[in-house]
DNA sequence: CGAATTTGACCTGCGC
DNA sequence: GCGCAGGTCAAATTCG
């Protein structure tokens, strides 16, 4: 016992120890208390041994605080201390309460004042319990288990409200990255109008050639892809999944049908491309190809190969109207871990068909469901973007052709449209989006680590730090520079091809 | 030679 | 019940 705890005894400790077996106290702390109760215990402990000064001292070569033993000798002992025959009216006089130990200590200094002579200041460095008789150890326990629940309850008082107040600061960062984000996509339209007038007159400089304009929107498209839905040929299976069953049209929102829909909900995107098939980091195999009615391109079937069994499938198709158009129509999760280049789109469609399944209906939060996609831009070889939810059954469009940055007509519904613009040049734009969407996480990550570190700023504190953080961030400024510059650029020099590909 | 793609056949659901 | 269209399968073919 002694070797495990440290305790270092000159003299032959076998002897003292065997008849005299100290318990180590395991609490850590070297609260007054906890002196206190020592130095009663060792009065205990040594009381009616052989102890002698000289053994005190002894001990004293690996002690850590005073402990006094002069009440061994002095038998004008205060009453607090035990006594030979009272020792239960001792022990119970213990109270672990912070005032009591107060008044405990000053008498015990009062003690080591006035005996001096007698006194020895031994620190035996450990906290040691006394050998007491049962019931005065039970006693003694039973008032530490109630000092303990005490304070574990003063502690669990503290940390809830140490938790709420971290889950206002949350919410009111979160809150106001929301803001902020608006705020920027407004900046960034603004300048995205000037540049649609300025891509008209270029357009009409460079003799109609067109040069794409990234832009995503992440309006919802309520009627606009489910009129798709029913004329599209991408998505025939929803078709045919919707007709099922009546109660499709209106999908209910229980557990298993949420499941469902996320199962079957279908993302679709848009993307000017002259590759065959976007880049979206993921490997996809080729397993069909059929002509589709109405549409004289072949609509090509993939599924993914990343890993066996895999459910996620994908539709590729260019459109009819516009064959440098192309429609990539995502369905299922992965059941895997993806890569890095793979997260932007899977989180991307995979937010989408949540915010479709979710949203659909009554969504309370139909601004995060769109932040979710601001947060995710697309990482495909497409230079333009738009992103649009279609309700009522889970089909997704996002429409990565939009070269416009007017508000979206209708039937997108403008109040929930949050619109991020930018450059057209892909290889400027692309990266300025991509900084601007990784400050986006950057910042986020930020606020929640301030969070987590339990930083007790103020939430006018957490407010004036994200705003701070963001205007100050440099990669925020990059990229925001790299982003203006670049719609400044490209519309003086290109073009708008003035599509709008809405009515999907 | 193995993996990927192509392509025709087959299956399923829906509308008439 | 039949035809149509979308989706999938699997043998054949191509490619690296």
């Amino acid at each position: 016992m002694a070797k495990t705890s440290g305790l270092s005894i000159d003299f032959d400790p076998n002897y003292f120890l065997i008849h005299n077996p100290p318990v180590l106290n395991s609490f850590p702390e070297d609260t007054p208390e906890d002196t206190n109760k020592n130095n009663n215990n060792n009065n205990t402990m040594f009381s009616g041994t052989t102890t002698t000064p000289e053994n005190m001292s002894l001990r004293s070569t690996v002690d850590r605080f005073p402990v006094k033993f002069d009440c061994f000798y002095d038998q004008t002992r205060p009453s607090f201390l035990p006594s030979d025959d009272d020792k239960r009216r001792v022990v119970g006089e213990l109270d672990f309460f912070p005032e009591k130990n107060d008044k405990l200590v000053d008498d015990a200094d009062f003690m080591h004042t006035s005996d001096a002579g007698l006194e020895l200041n031994v620190n035996i460095g450990l906290n040691l319990l006394t050998t007491n008789t049962s019931a005065d150890q039970s006693t003694m326990e039973d008032k530490k288990a109630n000092n303990e629940v005490a304070v574990l309850r003063a502690k669990l008082v503290q940390m809830n409200a140490e938790n709420e107040r971290l889950k206002e600061m949350l919410i009111q960062a979160t809150e106001n990255y929301n803001t902020m984000k608006i705020h920027l996509c407004s900046l960034m339209m603004k300048n995205g109008g000037k540049a649609k007038e300025e891509d008209e007159e270029n357009k009409k400089r460079n003799g109609g050639i067109i040069v794409p304009r990234q832009f995503i929107d992440l309006g919802l498209a309520v009627a606009a892809d489910a009129d798709e839905s029913s004329s599209s040929p991408p998505e025939g299976k929803s078709q045919r999944e919707d007709s099922s069953g009546g109660d499709n049209k209106v999908p209910r929102l229980d557990v298993d049908q949420s499941e469902a829909a996320m199962r079957k909900a279908r993302v679709s995107v848009r993307a000017r491309s002259e590759a065959p098939m976007i880049t979206d980091g993921c490997q996809w195999r080729k397993y069909g190809q059929k002509m589709a009615k109405g549409n004289p391109c072949p609509r090509a079937y993939y599924r993914c190969t990343m890993a066996t069994g895999c459910p996620v499938r994908k539709q590729v198709q260019r459109c009819a109207e516009d064959r440098t158009i192309l429609i990539t129509t995502y369905e299922g999760n992965h059941n895997h871990p993806l890569p890095p280049s793979a997260m932007s789109m899977a989180s991307t469609t995979s937010s989408a068909a949540r915010m479709l399944v979710s949203g659909s209906t009554s969504s309370p939060d139909g601004l995060m469901n769109s932040n979710l996609l601001t947060t995710t831009l697309l990482p495909c070889s497409s230079t333009m973007a738009t992103v649009s939810a279609s309700t009522p059954f889970p089909s997704v469009t996002l429409d990565l052709t939009q070269s416009s940055f007017s508000t979206p007509p209708p039937p997108y519904n403008v109040a929930n449209s949050v619109a991020v613009t930018a450059p057209l040049v892909p290889q400027v734009s692309g990266q300025a989006l991509d900084n601007l969407s990784k400050f986006a996480g950057i910042q986020m990550s930020k606020d929640l680590d301030r969070l987590q570190q339990g930083e007790q700023n103020s939430i006018g504190d957490t407010v004036n730090a994200a705003t701070a953080a963001i205007a100050t961030d440099p990669s925020f400024a990059a990229a925001l520079a790299a982003a203006i510059t670049s719609i400044i650029e490209s519309s003086q020099s290109h073009p708008n091809n003035g599509h709008n590909s809405n009515a999907m």
